[in-house]
RNA sequence: CGGGGAGUAGCGCAGCUCGGUAGCGCGCUUCGUUCGGGACGAAGAGGUCGGAGGUUCAAAUCCUCUCUCCCCGACCA
């Protein structure tokens, strides 16, 4: 590609409303323009990236038997009905009405559709286990895009669902979708951890998410150097060690304690000169639950320590809660709580479901609200002075926390989630009849599986984690080209340009991806330019150069210059070109699934 | 949805307090000189000042409403 004709524009400064770096960068670089909040184009440069890895995927999850095909952006709500997600999901789901007044919604995945598909297709247990695949636009009506690519409404996603006769064959096919996605992800020189995850409403039994490190990501991990535990802080545990207990101390008697215009945990235990972890916090949520078809919302009341967070996940799977909302003021006091100064001690216990975490039974004589502004009780003791309806673990793990291992400190890290992978079950193929006929003529419900990467996010992320000052640094794997050939001529130097055409062509017959500048520009910007588009090799073809009959090879991720002579160039480049390749593919992550 | 910030030329910004009909840098066009890390000179093109309404002789500037974008939080099957 000749520069002079590309359709791009590189920009010196970052438009303002851009502040994460990849996506400062992507705009500064021409890959990618904002079209408005959560909603991108990709130019050129960006969407060759973008093939690149959808030619990694592709090939991937070929290689695990995946077969490709396509499925509709805009689907009759009917199928959603069906799985009831019409009414499930809220405003994430952009709906809309045709002209006859049917309703559609645009998609935000796709297991309603390709389990009609595959139930239509699939009739028999000879037919099974199958895996179809995609690469396709989704619209998630996200509430606040943010980040760049990092967070989008509308993205482009390779989803992939297998289906099975049985479960022992999704145990036994899950596995090989892991390593292909460690293929992916290291292919396209981008380092993951693995972490196992909450399976939420997709239903199913085991599900891991697979995460570039980053600060600028949005979901937190917890990690152990010592073990190599690993998980989302969403389903992450710790133990909560004989130190943390104080089970021995006697109980106190209770007691009132005046602490005016002391409502938060921290202004408490600075009033009372205690630490945090001698505090009960209060917390007021409303529970929408599905009962026997029936929808209902429970208040619940949960007790955590004053110096622990409440795991929001972990309490709505225990509840098997649809939703979890904040309560209202209105709604805490008609319950007899206060609002900041809230306990256990004392409400009405008919309609409240009071759940504590298992540590509280453990901590005797907490600080906790009297349900009076102005005052706290003192001493309160789990078991004696309120009766928990459950006692199970609702808490966050965060850094420092001892491992659910091996006990060595837990380490918080941010990271962008680029992949997951959920092992399903029926949810999906029981809703939809996807059924076919066993070995005994009895007609069973398809096991399926569900494997997600957003490509989008995997360039930001890629980005995010190769850039130095003068821009992007490309993996060689998914760089726009593999070689930016930068000619000095001028117009006294005819040599110059015809040695870097007649280098230009060779390195494209010989199949080398070449980025070729033959603007009419100073040395500096070509430069520049080269540094920020982030391109792995830069070829130098100057006055200089020619008379000695070299060009100067320079690759993006190291310092020094090599002179490559002009005979002997095109194979000089292609070895290049394939040590660099290989050197990102060695990279590439076997980790067999626990 | 709550809190904060911003919309003026392709990008970055000034002008607004105190109304008088829009400016700077980069980029873009033409010519000349230059040419190995973002050149110099000269001449140009480009703006419904986010939108609507109002006040006024006069609105980028004051008032009201509204739209959009960004950040933090809530949310994220």
């Amino acid at each position: 590609m000749r520069m002079s004709k590309l359709f791009f524009q590189t920009l010196r400064e970052a438009p303002a409303d851009a502040d994460v770096r990849s996506h400062q960068l992507m705009l500064r670089a021409g890959l990618v323009r904002q079209v408005g909040a959560g909603i991108f184009e990709y130019l050129p440069l960006g969407l060759r990236v973008k093939k690149k890895i959808e030619t990694i995927m592709r090939e991937e999850m070929d290689a695990i038997d995946g077969q490709e095909i396509v499925m509709p952006v805009v689907q009759p709500a009917s199928l959603w009905k069906r799985t009831g997600r019409w009414y499930e999901i809220g405003d994430d789901l952009a709906r809309l009405t045709d002209r006859a007044g049917r309703e559609l919604v645009l998609a935000m995945t796709h297991e309603e559709v390709i389990t009609e598909l595959a139930g239509g297709v699939i009739n028999s247990y000879r037919q099974l286990p199958v895996m179809l695949y995609q690469i396709q636009t989704k619209f998630r009506d996200e509430p606040r895009p943010r980040g760049g690519l990092i967070r989008v409404r509308e993205f482009t996603m390779k989803d992939g669902y297998s289906f099975h006769a049985d479960i022992a064959s999704l145990d036994e096919y899950y596995p090989l979708v892991y390593q292909a996605y460690f293929n992916i992800f290291g292919r396209a020189g981008l380092d993951v951890i693995a972490v196992e995850s909450d399976t939420g409403m997709m239903g199913g039994t085991m599900a891991h998410e697979f995460m570039a490190l980053t600060e600028v990501g949005e979901d937190t991990m917890l990690l152990c150097n010592q073990c190599g535990y690993k998980a989302n802080r969403q389903v992450a545990t710790f133990v909560k060690s004989s130190s943390e207990s104080r089970a021995e101390e006697a109980a106190l008697p209770l007691e009132e304690v005046s602490t005016p215009n002391v409502d938060t945990i921290a202004a408490l235990a600075d009033f009372l000169d205690i630490p945090e972890s001698r505090t009960a916090k209060a917390l007021f949520l409303v529970a929408t639950i599905e009962e026997d078809g029936d929808v209902k919302e429970q208040f619940v009341f949960v007790v955590v320590r004053g110096d622990m967070e409440l795991n929001e996940t972990k309490l709505t799977n225990v509840l098997k809660a649809r939703q979890l909302r904040p309560a209202q003021a209105e709604e805490i006091r008609a319950i007899g709580a206060e609002p900041g100064y809230g306990s256990p001690v004392g409400i009405r216990r008919d309609e409240v479901l009071l759940v504590v975490d298992d540590l509280i039974p453990n901590s005797p004589n907490l600080v906790a609200g009297a349900n009076r502004d102005g005052w706290h009780l003192r001493n309160v003791n789990c078991g004696r002075d309120y009766k928990p309806d459950l006692t199970v673990d609702v808490v966050a793990a965060a850094d420092g926390h001892p491992c659910p291992t091996c006990q060595a400190p837990l380490r918080a890290v941010r990271g962008v989630e680029v992949g997951n992978i959920f092992k399903l079950g029926t949810k999906y193929s029981q809703a939809m009849d996807a059924s076919f006929l066993d070995e005994d003529g009895g007609s069973v419900p398809m096991v399926m599986g569900c494997y997600g990467i957003g490509s989008g996010r995997l360039i930001a992320s890629a980005i995010e984690k190769n850039n130095d000052e003068n821009g992007i640094i490309w993996p060689i794997t998914i760089a726009p080209h593999q070689l930016y050939l930068v000619s000095l001529a001028t117009r006294r130097t005819p040599e110059v340009t015809e040695t870097a055409e007649r280098v230009y062509s060779q390195l494209q017959e010989a199949g080398v991806e070449v980025l070729y500048d033959d603007r009419d520009e100073r040395a500096g910007v070509k430069f520049n330019d080269a540094d920020l588009l982030g391109t792995p090799l830069r070829l130098t073809i100057g006055a200089r150069g020619v008379k000695n009959g070299v060009a100067e090879l320079k690759l993006r991720n190291r310092e020094e210059i090599r002179e490559l002579p002009f005979d002997d160039i095109v194979n000089q480049i292609q070895a290049v070109v394939e040590a660099e390749t290989a050197a990102v593919n060695a990279k590439v992550i076997t980790e067999p699934l626990q």
